[in-house]
DNA sequence: AAGCATCGCTAAATTTGTCAAGCAGTTTGT
DNA sequence: ACAAACTGCTTGACAAATTTAGCGATGCTT
């Protein structure tokens, strides 16, 4: 049904090699993904590759990292889950204005400077 | 090092299982995923499962998606459903610790009270 | 006690991701 | 014009993920 879309994994994944002006060995040089597996990946052949090279080449690319894993077919994290303490921390602070994150920065540094000497 | 935790991947997922008093078949039928195939996750001897998989699995036991991605190595997408503020001081701060959040929401809150009697 | 269902587990088979090597075409330098 | 250095691409081998089939142990039912 969808082969010849623009928004298939390959497709989406040549065209912003393309944009960087990039060849397949020259990725491959950045990211340490062999040439060889990204042209299948452009063509397509590969359907579901690891989430890690994914991730390279979002990097490489300055691409959403969400747009590959949703077009390699992956779920994408939804925002109920909490990943790290911090987010944890920050969902609970609700929204921070710039002269809070100063403040907050400046205690957390005193916390920890206090804390720091004891152990 | 980190041996007998439960941060492994397998760890995490067995107890997880085991908290739900599934058995791997009841998973099995619940998910789709072989019960051999869970067995091995569940004992380390697959190290990076179809975040497909991870996905069924964070849903059917109730759990976190990034977690589970985490602890599969993958990168984790950086939510950008927090605030770019909020992202600008998550970054600058570093981990934080449960007992540094409590400390921080205290003492964000009392800067809140205080500013809150002026506008 | 025999029979049947279910438990977790493992070995083999199949599929799929990944890489090293090499091929044919194009550009570039001398 | 020729050689070197690119370009994207295909093939064959290897590794890792995933399934199917089956084992031995435990428990339930009659």
């Amino acid at each position: 049904m969808d082969e010849n879309n623009t928004s298939t994994l390959g497709q989406f994944l040549q065209s912003a090699r393309e944009a960087k002006k990039l060849s397949l060995r020259a990725v491959e040089k950045a990211t340490g993904i062999s040439n060889a597996y990204l042209s299948q990946l452009e063509s397509g052949k590969i359907k579901q590759p690891s989430p890690i090279f994914l991730h390279k080449l979002s990097e490489l690319y300055e691409i959403a990292y969400n747009d590959l894993l949703s077009l390699a077919g992956y779920p994408i994290p939804n925002d109920d889950t909490m990943a790290s303490n911090q987010q944890r921390a920050f969902d609970r602070f609700g929204d921070i204005t710039k002269d809070e994150e100063q403040e907050l920065a400046d205690y957390l540094a005193f916390l920890r400077a206090k804390r720091g000497r004891k152990e």
